[in-house]
DNA sequence: CTAAGTGCAAATGTTTTGCAGAATC
DNA sequence: GATTCTGCAAAACATTTGCACTTAG
């Protein structure tokens, strides 16, 4: 009633970080803004390397080094806005944690989709897990793992598409 | 009941690896045997720096090399002996998975506890989601993070426990 | 005997950090 | 103007690998 669990969806990440920022007596840098559109530029997952390039192929303001992006993307996680998904390859999976449901993740091990599922029974189960014993859960993550569509059917009636494995 | 889940436990870990090798044309070494010996002495989770440390510490033969723990855990993985379930600082957490029920963890991000928690209905709900998605499961990992019970409360009543971080 | 395994040291690859100069509030 | 940030280069770190020697089968 009073309470509104979902937070306010007019507040925009930028605003939302700024926020976060300010009542820690950091602040909004040139770098951080950058950072901060390219990450909520599209929805898609991605690791620190790929912002790395993205954020480097910009020409509209000065570039950013590598240890700004990684301390911002820490600082991100910090503030809510992105979560830290999976492993693939070696590298730690982003993605947006902000203004979006939470869900879980199908892995493909063989050409490394990620599908997006929610399945709001998994919560229930897990909050009464940690009920019982007495742990104040605060968050999760499962990756389940195994062969999409794509990659369990033998490539007879569709020779066409080669996947990077 | 009428079925089995837990496998033929009369095999030891060590003849199932050694079974596992011969089908591979591998061979059965002084320092895998070691390896084995030690990763099953207990049922404790463990890394592979804390496996490196026990095993360097055994007088009775000769001393195991990193790399080779580290090509062992590899392969006792796949073999289906071990499975790595979590992350820990930066280092992979692996436990048996051999004649034990798949489980879960919760992991307090205080004091780094792990505890185990086994819910058939998560397994029942990931196989109907995979099932959707056209999804080959062949396993899954999930990672519930929070406090456990004693890092919940204020060390106002027990102030001699002292956590490490 | 020969293919597979080992130890070593060096390489890898991601992420972190110390520090001097630059920028924000 | 003081404090926080940045970029750089170097460090840290877990894990992997090339290679000459050893060993299991």
């Amino acid at each position: 009633m009073t309470e509104l669990t979902v937070p306010n969806v007019s507040v925009t990440p930028m605003e939302k970080f700024q926020e976060f920022l300010v009542t820690r007596g950091k602040r909004m840098t040139r770098e951080r803004t950058i950072i901060v559109e390219e990450v909520f530029a599209d929805h898609e997952h991605f690791d620190a390397e790929q912002l790395i390039n993205r954020v480097s192929q910009r020409h509209d303001s000065r570039r950013v080094s590598r240890s700004t992006v990684y301390r911002t993307l820490e600082q991100l996680v910090e503030a809510g806005l992105l979560r830290s998904v999976a492993r693939q390859d070696s590298r730690e999976v982003y993605e947006h944690d902000y203004g979006y449901p939470q869900h879980d993740h199908l892995i493909c091990r063989k050409c490394g989709t990620l599908i997006e599922f929610y399945n709001s029974k998994i919560r229930d189960i897990l909050a009464e897990v940690a009920r019982k014993h007495g742990f104040r859960m605060d968050g999760h993550r499962l990756e389940v793992s195994g062969l999409c569509d794509e990659c369990c059917r033998p490539p007879q009636t569709r020779p066409e598409k080669l996947n990077l494995l």
